[in-house]
DNA sequence: AACTATATTAAACGCTCGTTTAATTGCAAG
DNA sequence: CTTGCAATTAAACGAGCGTTTAATATAGTT
């Protein structure tokens, strides 16, 4: 008993790293044995199987993912402006923008791009409550209701902004190799470049959408 | 001689669409030999091994990618807003909104998300310019200098947008399940909001861009 | 001390993969 | 017809993978 939760939680510890580095597929039972310092076999023995040791991993990643990086409350006290910069911040922060992000989170963002059959619904239930914050923003930025398509879509604009910048790290410092871009993709001036992009981006919009049909 | 062309096309033709599909890793020679109707050995005997074979392929798609979607030359004699969103339209259509791309676009999509050592110049050679002509079209739109860092940021915005649709599709898919929705992230609307959303964003962002320390 | 349920271990199983081998075929040149 | 070379083939190789097994060790109970 004493033991149990021992090697039980040893694999936890080395499995999460492991599985947010390689990816699902890429990652081995073997390295995780070794990583843990257990043997092979007690993989099995504790979890029934590969896929059930990242899904327990992944409900952990979403229950309580660590790195105190929460987004602010959305409430009239702030700036709507403001409280759009904040999130966009803590976002580019928890995708890993300026230093390397926890296990957890990538985790869930491997799965969001890629969901398997079983992590979906694990994602949706991290995401959805984020989003809607975003869009209850988003509203406040618009100054007038929007139509549900009209939030969706603005709300992906944002998402996607952020997203990009962690997706497409790679072609990104492969375009901006200028000496003179240097700091321009630090998380702070990007996220005031972002946010500014948006708030006039949502308000620009907002004329022309009417005329869209949908 | 009349064969080695043959079964070698034949390779080609059937590899490119499977390696498209499955990405690298999950395409196996062996679903590749049978469907092309060749035997096993073959590819290695004319391509000596599996990334060879890929390798091609990623040149085949840099050179002549079908479709005849080619991104409008950017001269002067289109109003530039006009310009974007016909940008825009044209690789939303590209990354596969609205209908299935072909496997050319799809090899360099993923290529260009996860470089592999070999693949990340040719990424390079196909993307640089259309993205270079994208930040010529932002010049315009923002009527006056901008810095390499303003441009580039600007430029990442819009494309951040678009990447966004084909990337997170499964979990756009989740959220926007509404049936009011219909229609709403067709390829023509989104362009259309994506082009206006980006053209205020461009202008709106250009004072706040000035205390932006970089 | 003997028993029992649990935990750990080394080894092997069965499968898939990319690749290689060695034999055979097809065909044009001498 | 025979020689020689390129092309094709069936088969196997060897490595890596997730998983299973069967034996052993450990600790709690009576």
């Amino acid at each position: 008993m004493t033991n149990e939760a021992n090697t039980r939680q040893k694999i936890l510890s080395a499995a999460g790293p492991i599985f947010a580095k390689r990816g699902y597929q890429k990652a081995t039972v073997r390295d995780i044995s070794v990583a843990a310092g257990v043997n092979l076999a007690s993989i099995n023995y504790y979890f029934g199987d590969k896929s059930k040791l990242y899904l327990e991993l992944l409900r952990q990643a979403r229950d309580h993912q660590g790195g105190g990086l929460d987004f602010p409350p959305v409430d009239g006290s702030i700036d709507a402006e403001e409280l759009l910069e904040r999130f966009v911040t803590v976002l580019l922060r928890k995708l890993g923008l300026g230093e390397e992000p926890n296990w957890q989170m990538k985790l869930l963002v491997n799965e969001f791009l890629a969901p398997s059959e079983a992590g979906r619904q694990i994602v949706e239930e991290y995401f959805a409550p984020y989003f809607e914050s975003l869009l209850t923003i988003i509203d406040r930025i618009a100054g007038r209701t929007l139509s549900r398509a009209e939030r969706l879509r603005r709300g992906f604009s944002v998402i996607g902004q952020c997203l990009h910048y962690r997706l497409a790290s790679p072609i990104i410092s492969m375009l901006a190799w200028q000496e003179e871009s240097e700091g321009a993709f630090d998380v702070e001036p990007l996220a005031r470049h972002i946010a500014a992009f948006s708030v006039a981006g949502i308000r620009g919009s907002l004329e022309s959408a009417t005329n869209v049909r949908q």
